[in-house]
Formats: structure tokens, C-alpha cells, sequence
DNA sequence: TATGAATGAGAGTTCATTCAT
DNA sequence: TATGAATGAACTCTCATTCAT
């Protein structure tokens, strides 16, 4: 949880975007150092190597997401509702941070990072636990399916919004949106109901 | 639809492979070569350029795809059957294309590439309107709910499985999956049945 | 004195033109083989190489310019009009040969051309010899001064109709000359007679 | 008018030296650092690309020609002196950026490079306003004949002066001169000599 | 005789990093 | 602490040439 000053932060705010949209191995120092507007030799000097300033973003940016899930847990909620206040708060966190997870998304499948993501690996546990526990609760007053594979709800939510998100082209020319705004409000309404009926439709007992 | 001589699809084969597991930018062309057992400078000689090499392999893979779909209409099926056999279409083609698909995951998310993926497009474009097609015809038979956002299953689908490809190390360690092949058998027999499970539930009437 | 085919004269033509407009070490052989519409392997099978093309085609436009000067000294005329003959020649023959006088003039100035310049260095020896006879000839009759530097004469025709050629585009500007005809109708004329007058200044005595 | 370093500096007669005896396309940069002893790196850290160092390069010597025509007006001469003052200072320049006028002469030539030329054409239009001027003054005191075209002053010297440099080989054979020191001496005087004598001629009326 | 396939060598350039200050 | 200068390594691509047919 180290304290970044400044410059540090504009180097990984930088970093971030250009690693989002041009990979990691297609982005150069260069133009990090260029659009942070600070001088080439910043980022060795403060990160030590370009590997490992994404491990220190990757690092950054994750431990902002680990302390979100209590909230839920603490208010007086059915455990449909529950499900359904974690799939809000999946959507928006993807969508907070689509750079990160961007990145994540590739870099966590190229073997050759060998990085430290246990912190992120963390994240996911949680997630994970928190709706393990959460289903588990719905079953056991009878209000959710048993015969469901919890560990393959997550994919699902995660897996439908991501892929949205990376094939935007695609749709975007088969459901006619035109501007960002746009596809932003269609996450928000059509693709976060279209999730919730999903999950819902796979756990609850049709009415 | 160009025919590949053999070293020319070693080539290709190769930089398939390390595109998937390098990405782009991550493999240099005297890796390809080195893998393909070829001269460096072929890869140039037969394909242009690194690029261009690329936009060949993608051609070349998603020319594959384009004509499987048709079978599926030809049998006399129920449209929930004909639902399944394309989840299953869908399982078995990215389980065979793990690679490109996940070129293409990446390639198609980073602004940069303004190559023709058009080819890549029709294959999508048709899988949708194949989607379309079957479940309109089963919401007319009334087998069907007619409350669902068509043009959302398919990510769905899709989105669940590449999300289940591209974070395998979390679910290896989470599912206690030690080996490739029974990362593979898990997605044949689990998630294949969780899929068809999640779309069945959201298409059709509980009974 | 070989002949050449038609292949290998087409060969020769391109090579000429883009060695004159590229430079020696600027022109690829693949670029040459596309001009010429032959197989790049043409230049190597016929000339042996790339430098050795070069060789032959210098041999060939050379041997050209050597049978034309003995016309001159047949004819019955005075010496000054054997000059201005001479003068014409020479006009008429770097109009014809702009190209190979290019390359000429270029290759000669690098050190690393070894090659056998034999044939060229005779054209230029006739020529000198040529010049030597004739202002002999007119000092002898008392019509030509003779504290001149012989030898100087040929670089001072030759020098000045070259840097009118490649000057071109500022000679162009300067005297408002926009279209090749324009200018080479300039060369024949204009240049033509300021290279007689100032050759007679230098030879004849003012009457 | 930027001002180089020292390491810059090296690079740059380095190139200079290697241009003007091997061609701009015949010399690598590789080679350029091995004479200038520095990094091959450096030249495209100094200067952006080969290209980019040519040009600074040309416009690095140019711009020390600039400013040395100016002398010669302040004088009190006759046009005649003026003019022979002017072929001295010609042809020393000529003698000292031998290397630069060989790069320059070549470059032009070719079609290809589109690069800022206006440093150099400047120089040569100077020239050419100087020329001008004091001829004509020359022709309005009656000094000098008026049926002269005046433009063509400046190549006659130019030329001469060049083609002799250029075909070097030739007149060492022919004059029998066998050292560098010869040479120059040669140019020094006698070519000098001829030069005068020529533009002499063609300018003054006879005793 | 003629050629498409193939190649080693070398081109210019950019890279992440280090070093002296 | 901070940085401009500098560098070796690696990059993609093109070169002239050769070889098997």
C-alpha cells in the first residue's frame, strides 16, 4: 500500500492508458514518459524496470477494489437482492476501471508474466467467497436451486460483461449505437438486467 | 481462401502459437522462425511483413470457420436442441481455435490494428442471425419466454467460456485442477452442462 | 562489342534510367527487374552481378560514343569551325546520353568503383586528342592565341554544360523555364552559343 | 545556425567524408560511427534518421558559406578585379568543402531527396546577384561587352572547376601529376589561371 | 536456357536501461 | 533527488545472390 507522490501517479495513470490500449509490449517508456511529461529515466528510477511498474500499477489499482465487498453483507438483504447488488457492483467497477482490467485480461493470459498477482488473485477469492456465501444462504432457506455450479456463476457475470466490452465494434454496429454515451447506458440498463435475469433465472424457482 | 504451401503454414502454425502465448508485439519474428524451423527473412518473403503475416493467419482461421454452421438446420431438431448443438458448436470451435481466439480477444480490443476483419466479422455476424433465427422460431411455437434480449446470448455464451479460458490459472486453483486434460474434460462435461443449464433456464419455461 | 538480346537490352535501359535518377547504391535489382519485366534472377544470370551490370552498361554506352569523331576531320573547314563542330558533338552527345553521363559522372567521383573504366577513359582521350590536333592546327595558322592551356578547353565545355544539367532545378527558377523542351531548347541554343563564344573568346584574337 | 557538440560534430565529418566518397545510399550508418567512434545509436539520437543528419549536415555547411560574399563589395576595385576576386573566392571554397560540393553535386541529382535545399539555393542565388551586379556595372562603365549572357558566367566557372575535380583520375594521367599536393597546386594556379583568362575573354574587349 | 524459391548478411531504427552529474 | 546523455541489444525488413529444377 505504498504511498505514491505525483509524478509517480501520472507515470502510472499514463502507463495504464497506453497499456489498455496498445498492450504492454506495444507501448514504449517513450511514450509513457511522454504523455506523464516527465523525463525517460523517471520510470527506471522510480519502479525500477518497466515489468515492473505494470506489477506496481497492476498492484495499485487492485487494492483499490479489495475493500468493497463488506458493505453488502452488513445491510438487511434477501440473498436475490444480495446477488443482485454484487452484479452492480461488478458492472461498475469493470467499467471504472476497463483500463486495468483491460490489461489484466491480457496479461494474465500470456505465461510469460511471472508477476506477483497474488493481490489480484485475492480480489477474485473474495469475490468468489462472497457469493459461495451468499448462494449457499439462498439454498439453504430454500429459495435457490441446488442442482447449480456456484463456481461458474462469476465467469458467467464477469465473462458476458467483458466480452461485451472487447467486441464493442462488433456491437455497436449490430445494435446501432453510435457514441459512447450510448454504449455506457446500454451496459447500464440492457446488458446489467440482461445479466441479473441470467443469474436469476439460474437460481430462482420460476415464480 | 489462398492455398498455404508447408513451410508456409509452419509459418503460420507457429506464429499462432506464440502470438497466443506472447502476444503480438511479445514475439519477434526470429522466434517465429526459430519455432517454424525457418530463414528469418521468409517470413517477410511470403507474407510482407510481420503485419501482414497476421492478417493472413487470421484470414486463414476464420475462413475455417465460416462454413459449419449449416448442418445445424438441416436436422429435424427442437429448437431448445438446436440451442444446445450450437452451444456445443460454439465449446468444441474455441476449444479447437484456443489460439486464435485469444489473438483475436486481444488483437480486436487494441486500436491499433485496422487490418480487414471483416472475415471475422461475417463468422459473428452469422452466428448472431443463427441465434436469431432459432430462438424467434421457438418463442413462436411458444416454447420459447419472448422477454429476452436476443443479441445478449450469445456473449453470454461465449463470454462465460473465454472467461473460463483466460483466467485457467485461478480456476486450476480454485477447482484443484492439475492437469491440461482435466481443464479440458472440465469444460466438455461441467462447464458445456453449466452453459447449456444458464441458457436453458433463461429461454425456457420452468415446467 | 557483345550483343545483347532484347531481354538483356531492356535490362540494360531500366538500369540506366534509375541509376541516373537513384544512384547505383540507391537502385535494387528487384526495382530494375520490374522496370525491365524480367525474373530478378535475369541480372545475376546475364551480367553476373549487380556491379558487373553496371560494367556492361557503362562498356556499352561508351563504346557507342567512340566512332564519331573522325567525320570532323574529313570535312574540308577552318579550325575555328572544327571547334564549334566539336562543340556540337559534344552538346548533342550528353543531351543524348543524359542518363549514362550522370551515372558517369557520379561512379567515377566514388573511390570504391575499380571497375574497368578503360573504354570511357578512351572516349575521353580521342577527344582531348581530337582538340589537341585541331587548336595545334589553328596556332600553326596563326588564327588561335597561343598562351592557352590546351587541356583546360574540354573541362571547360564539358563542366559547363554538365552543371547546366545538374542544376537543372535551379537554373529552371532562375530563368523561368517550366518545361523540359523549354529547357533542352535553351541547351541547344542559348547554352550552345555561350560555350562557342566564350571558346572563340579564348582562342581567337579579336579582329 | 544550431551549434553542435563535439560528439555531433565528429559524426558529421565523419558522414561528410564518407558521403562525398562513397554516396549517401553506399554509406552506412555503421560505418559512419565506427569513423566518428561513437555509439550507432547516436546518430539517430542526435539526428533523428540518416536523412534528418544529411540534411543537417548540408545545412551546416551552407550556412557557413552565407556569409563571405559581402568583402569583396566593400573594396574599392575595378569590375574586373571585382570578378577575378570572386573566381578566387569560388574556387578556394570549392577547394575547402570539397566533400560537401561532391554530396551536394550527387544529391541534387537524384530526384529523391525532397529535402530543405532552400540554405543552399540561397547561396547560389547570391552568387548569381553578385554576378550580376558587377557585370552589369563592368557593362555600364563600357568595360565590359554587353552581347554576353550573364547567367551563364557562373556555371562556365563552376563547371570547369568541378569537372576537373570530378574527373580527377583522367587529368592526372593526361597533365602526368602524381601527388595530392600537385593537384591542388595545379588548380591553385594554373586552372585558376585559365579560369580568369577565360571569363576575360569573353567579358573584356581585347587590349 | 531460364526461373521461382530461398537465404545469410546487413540495413536503419527503436528499445529499456544505465551512468555521470 | 532527479535527469540528459549515452549505449548495447534487439527489432523488422530488404538486399544481392544462389540453388534446384
Amino acid at each position: 500500500m505504498t504511498e505514491y507522490n505525483e509524478k509517480q501517479l501520472d507515470i502510472l495513470m499514463a502507463a495504464e492508458s497506453l497499456f489498455a490500449s496498445e498492450g504492454f509490449d506495444g507501448t514504449s517508456i517513450r511514450s509513457i514518459a511522454k504523455v506523464a511529461k516527465v523525463n525517460i529515466a523517471m520510470i527506471s528510477y522510480y519502479f525500477g524496470s518497466k515489468e515492473k511498474m505494470l506489477e506496481a500499477l497492476i498492484l495499485h489499482r487492485t487494492s483499490d477494489m479489495k475493500m468493497q465487498l463488506d458493505n453488502i453483507f452488513k445491510e438487511d438483504l434477501t440473498p436475490l437482492q444480495k446477488v443482485e447488488r454484487l452484479i452492480d457492483l461488478y458492472i461498475s467497477r469493470i467499467n471504472k476501471n476497463k483500463c486495468m482490467y483491460q490489461i489484466l485480461h491480457f496479461e494474465l493470459s500470456t505465461k510469460k508474466r511471472l508477476m506477483d498477482m497474488k493481490s489480484y488473485a485475492e480480489v477474485k477469492q473474495q469475490n468468489m467467497a462472497a457469493f459461495r456465501k451468499i448462494i449457499r444462504e439462498g439454498q439453504e432457506t430454500g429459495l435457490f436451486k441446488t442442482n447449480i455450479n456456484i463456481e461458474l456463476i462469476p465467469p458467467t457475470i464477469m465473462g458476458t460483461l467483458v466480452h461485451f466490452q472487447m467486441n464493442r465494434p462488433f456491437f455497436e454496429a449490430e445494435l446501432g449505437i453510435k457514441t459512447d454515451e450510448a454504449y455506457e447506458n446500454y451496459i447500464k440498463k440492457e446488458l446489467t438486467s440482461h445479466i441479473k435475469q441470467t443469474i436469476k433465472a439460474l437460481l430462482v424457482h420460476e415464480n
